[in-house]
Formats: structure tokens, sequence, C-alpha cells
DNA sequence: GGCGGGCATTGATCCAGGTCAAGAAGCCGA
DNA sequence: TCGGCTTCTTGACCTGGATCAATGCCCGCC
């Protein structure tokens, strides 16, 4: 059976005005000629094995990454030596919008899987984003949400027990696949249970035995890497202990 | 004895090109002509009592706000009635970043004492950004920072104990202070007990416990909302122990 | 000036989740 | 196919910080 993940010249090669992403990522709300003043300052990378890293924390800043195929993580070295993640970024995500004020990146980013991803410098962004307001209105778009993601993981953090953390990931993530066309309901996980634990501020013992007595109540249904979602509405209500949040999604 | 808190009325019509923030705010990095053109869609409030909110979770965006005087939270309400801190906010900073992807506001903001406010059209400051590069690359700063804070907030959340993240916040905000030209040990706490425990994800117990210690300690001197730092090394070290950042700061 | 109500402190108790330790189950590469 | 990784699971135990409860303290208001 052909892998699925292996990725095709062709498509390695596609422009911004054919990808399917666009609508979720920078061309959002931009002319078909603005989108190709845009894919020409794009570059696209040949494919990132799991674990390659993009970019180290440190690096000079040079290069937002839009998210192609795939999956990264987002994390920062311990004092300790361990590894905490700050997020987990799928395909028309970008990456790298937190380095910007220092020009040097605050974090790490490596491939979860094989990936690819849209190279896009900077300086070019900004430059092309004065000329078309519709891509500087994106921009900012993206930067905002990045911040409410991040604040609706503060309140995740800040007061949630480990269960509702936990529901509340799982549902995140099966709602950002299904806006990428795939399975709300059944997927693979490509981070370890460890990322999982550093993301959701949990021990990797404890997420493990979530996962078990989640499965052993109904909700879901865990084997390894693959996941099926049985009982959306009790795992809604688990994340509906959060704050009041007129109507919009907790987590990105 | 007068109330250094009292705001004439010269000080709430003071121009950005007069304003003693304008190195942490917008204006930075423009040109005199051009912090003219911003100050031209900028607007001066009268002063905010305590208590008062900017605006409210749900509300129409419009405007982001810079916080001219004094000090203001954002929080969300929990479900339980209760309120989650998202963050505190002190003279030079922006608030309502996280509304523009929804074009409405993800959290509520309120006045912590006394302070003033420059509210400022987001269309405009849009329109004007893509005639003024500088203007558009200080927003993108802004931003930036405002994700790099809150990643710093989570590395905190996520895996640090009480006393860690205490010392932490009481550094990140000594450290703001000095930068606006306040003494770097000793202030006055604008927000309660409550609101710091929420804010560090702990009971507000622990918050009083934690301040009675470090006092014992010799870390401090703490009497109800005014606090004297002692031992910045100490403190220092407490959130050294936090995770490696290569001289970026934790917090913002 | 005294009283009432929120805020803060302190003490006693409890438990969610961390830590430690020991397998089990995949997952290579030889 | 085996042997040595790493990752995951499960069990036993322990502790940091939450929770509950009582008291003190300040501040605004009549």
């Amino acid at each position: 059976m052909p892998n699925p993940r292996v990725v095709s010249l062709d498509k390695i090669k596609v422009a911004c005005q054919n990808c399917t992403l666009s609508a979720l990522c920078l061309p959002l709300g931009l002319k078909e000629a603005d989108v190709e003043k845009l894919d020409q300052i794009v570059k696209r990378s040949r494919p990132i094995q799991r674990g390659e890293a993009l970019f180290h924390i440190g690096d000079p800043f040079q290069n937002i990454y839009a998210v192609k195929t795939g999956s990264f993580k987002t994390f920062v070295q311990s004092a300790d030596g361990g590894e905490q993640v700050l997020g987990f970024h799928l395909p028309g995500e970008l990456i790298g919008l937190d380095a910007i004020l220092d020009n040097q990146h605050g974090c790490s980013a490596k491939a979860l899987e094989t990936s690819s991803i849209c190279k896009i410098p900077f300086l070019q962004l900004e430059t092309l984003a004065t000329q078309l307001p519709s891509l500087q209105h994106q921009v900012f778009r993206l930067m905002s949400g990045e911040i409410s993601k991040d604040t609706n993981m503060l309140m995740l953090l800040g007061n949630r027990s480990a269960d509702e953390r936990l529901a509340t990931f799982l549902l995140s993530l099966s709602r950002r696949l299904a806006q990428r066309g795939f399975s709300a309901t059944e997927f693979n996980l490509s981070m370890s249970r460890h990322d999982i634990a550093s993301y959701l501020g949990l021990a990797v013992e404890t997420v493990s035995r979530l996962f078990t007595r989640m499965q052993q109540e109904g909700l879901l249904q865990v084997d390894r890497k693959f996941v099926r979602l049985l009982d959306m509405d009790r795992l809604d209500e688990l994340c509906e202990k959060n704050p009041h949040c007129h109507g919009r999604q907790l987590l990105p």
C-alpha cells in the first residue's frame, strides 16, 4: 500500500495559488494577483525528517515558517535538561512569530514526523505587507490568533484539572484536524506522551493513566499513537467547565 | 501632602511627541513627523477609576488601548463565577491585541487604580501602518512581544513551583517598573492577592503564606500592598531554575 | 467614631497529581 | 531472530499546595 505521507515533488512545488491551506494561511483575503506576489517571496523546502530542527533557540530571526504538511513542536530546554513544550503546529499554522521583537528565536522547533514547510523571509513579508493592506491585515490576524491561543492556554494551565486539560487538548486537536480536512474523531498523535504531558503541565504517568481511564469510561479508544474519540459530548462537558468564553474556542 | 497619582489636565492632553512612554509604545522608531500622524488618530480619555472596565469580553473590537498611567488587569469569568486573571498592564503596554482575529474582545479589562489610557482606532492604525513602514514594524514588534510574554508565562505555569512563580512575578514587575522610571526595589502592588494568585495559578492562601515566608527568610519586606525587595540575588536564583532562555527575560 | 464587609493571614486537613520503581511493549539495527 | 534501546503503562507512595475554617485587619460609610 502506498504511504500517503510520501510527498511527491509536484506537491512540494505547489504554489500558494493552488495550496489547499490558503484559507487558513497568509493568502486568506488576498486577491489572485496579490497571492502571486506573496508566492514569489515564499521558499519551499525539501521534506524535513522527524526530529530534524527548523531552528534553535537563540538563532537569529530571518524567516517565519508556515507548516505545509506534517507537524512540529516548539519548545525550550529546561534548566534540568528536560524539554518544556510550548506548542504543536499543524499545516497552515505559522511558526516563529514570537521572534520579531528580539530578532532571535525564543524557542526551538522540530518536526514530529516527516514534514514540509514554506519559509517566508520576514523583511520581505513586511515590505510586501505595506503594499498589500489585506496581507498586512492577515498577518495581524494570525499574530492576534497566536496571542489568543496562548491566553487560552494560560486559562487551561491556570486552574483546570488534569482530565479537563487532556480533554481540551484532544478536542482542540480534533477541531484543527477537521478544519484541515481530516477526521475529527480518528487520528494519530504525532507527538509522544512526554510531549503531551509537558505541554499540559502534567507528568507523563498522569497522561498515561488518563488515557487508560478515559478509555475505561468509554470516552475514547487509544492504541499507542492512534486515538478514536467516542463520546464527543462528554469530552465537551469536561472542557466546558472551562472559563466562559462567549462562544470562542478554547485553544486554537 | 499632594497625591502624586492625581493627573492634571495638562498630562491628560500630552501628545505622543511629548510622552515619556514613547520609547516603549507605538511611537518607537518613528520619525518626528510620523509620530504626529499617529498622534492625530489617538484619542485620550478622562481618567478611569479603580474597578472601571475598559471593555468586556464579547464587546466588538474597535480600538486597542495603550496604558498611559496607572494599571489594568485583563481577565475572563470562570464558569464557577470566579475570575481568571490573564495579565497585568503597566504604562506603555497595549491592551486588546488578542481581539483582532475574531473582531471581538476575548477577555475583559478593568483598571486596578485610577488610570488613563490612549485609545487607538484599529482600522485607522492599520491604514496608517501601510503608509508608515516603521509603524507597521513596531506593531509587529509589540504583538510579537505579547506572544513571547505569553509563552514565557506558559513555561512558568507549566512546571514551576509556587515560590518560583511568585519570585518570577515580583522580579518581572520590578523590571517593568524600573523601565518606566520607578524604583526596582520598592513599589505598591496595585492588584489584590486574589489577582496575583489567579494570575499565577495558585490559591490566595498560598500567595499569602509565600509572602510571609519570603519575609521571614529576608528576601523581601511586605506590608499590605507595599513591597520592598531586599535580596534580589536570591530572588533571581529562584527564577533561574526556570527554563534556559538564552538571556531572554522571563515575563515581559 | 464605630460598625460592617471585603481583603488578608494563619492553622488544620486532605487529595490530585508528582515521584520513584518495575515491568511491558514496540522499534530498530545487526 | 535476537538484544538493547526508548516509550509507555501500571503500581505504591508521598507531598505541595488546595480547601476549609476561623480570626484579624483595614477602609469606607453612616
